[in-house]
DNA sequence: CAAGATATCTTTACGGCGTCCAGATTGAGA
DNA sequence: TCTCAATCTGGACGCCGTAAAGATATCTTG
């Protein structure tokens, strides 16, 4: 075995057929969207033979659970940079959202294959919900620096779902032309956004504000 | 041409083709998922060749739209039932709140379809958002019912569709596993949802509260 | 009521899909 | 070097969406 590569990559026959797979899934992801991302053309792409993929995954659903897998880490790291970059937990909660949805924004497709997969077997991954640092858990403790009864667990759950919710449910509505004009009289969508968080009340009631 | 149809309705050699395709449609949905709703199915379902639906629908997304078009329907009369009950306007936001997320639960293929269509032509049906008496206009002469000022359109616009996020987000969230657990917190899942309603801004913020 | 026009349905066919299987090829370890 | 197992190919199967052509029943018109 070769030494040069990272710990999952297989050095094997092709090289790394796996990872050339799941990069040619998301290439075509990007550029024809979910409805052109078939076995046959993802091995199309690859430049193997359409049964090549079954020696890396079970099935087309093995594959695209890699595809979301990646997708989940590359929105997890876009909200560890929305967190880390802001002033206050305040500022840090709106930002957590802002990013949220533009990341959904920007790559409308695998956001879909992403919760597609999710909603398939009624599952969050770990790395969103399950792990010690955790996308959810950047919320919840950030609700605590804002603020949020930090031993009202219950509470606290309920007000980090909440925020996850809204979030989730703003990214996807923010794709109908029904609300162009609303993005424009806020002054651009990521202007929108933020007027919509500002509606939800993600951030802990200061009855001092 | 008889007299005694309805407008849409077309009593030709099958009886109602369209109609028997649209109803097994909606029953393959609700007894299989929406991974099984393929065309031949329906067909097949319904007794007719596969090329049969082909003189009543355009393609298959044209039947998809169909069904996806009786979903809506069916929310918007589940959602002017909630909010007739209410009695209250405060009442009656949380309870129009309930109700689509419930509707969303009871019948969880057909949601998908009814959003899937939607996200495909980035529109969302008349019957949700542009008519005169709406879904979406429930809610917000729902929200002026419980005090938000009706001259701040925007604001208003702005709200309405912040609480029409939320809903939708717990809709598609509420279910993943990983909520169980609260929703066994609350006491039900009916008290989850309503738990989360309370911690999103949905209704607006009387300061004499 | 007769006859042509028209809408409906079936048959057949094509290419693409996910998936399996048998065989060829290739790299790894004894 | 030889063997073995992992990897990949080629071909096949049944399903899918869809189109074209022919059969059949209904409507319209005279």
């Amino acid at each position: 075995m070769r030494e040069s590569q990272t710990a999952e990559a297989r050095p094997y026959h092709h090289g790394d057929l796996r990872r050339a797979l799941i990069d040619a899934a998301s290439r075509l992801l990007e550029a024809e969207g979910p409805s052109a991302l078939s076995l046959r053309a993802v091995a199309r792409e690859a430049g193997v033979s359409p049964a090549a993929p079954y020696h890396h995954f079970k099935d087309k659903g093995e594959l695209l659970d890699a595809v979301a897998h990646e997708g989940w880490d590359l929105l997890d790291a876009a909200l560890a940079k929305a967190k880390k970059e802001a002033p206050s937990p305040e500022a840090a909660m709106n930002n957590l959202g802002v990013a949220y949805v533009c990341f959904a924004r920007e790559n409308p497709a695998l956001y879909r294959v992403m919760y597609d997969t999710a909603r398939d077997r009624e599952d969050l991954p770990d790395q969103m919900q399950g792990d010690k640092d955790s996308a959810y858990c950047k919320v919840r403790d950030t609700l605590i620096e804002a603020g949020a009864d930090a031993d009202d667990t219950l509470d606290l759950e309920l007000a980090t779902t909440a925020a996850w919710c809204s979030a989730h449910g703003l990214a996807e509505m923010a794709g109908f032309k029904q609300f162009d004009h609303l993005k424009e009289a806020c002054g651009g969508e990521i202007a929108f956004f933020r007027s919509i968080f500002r509606h939800m009340g993600l951030v802990p009631h200061h009855h001092a504000d």
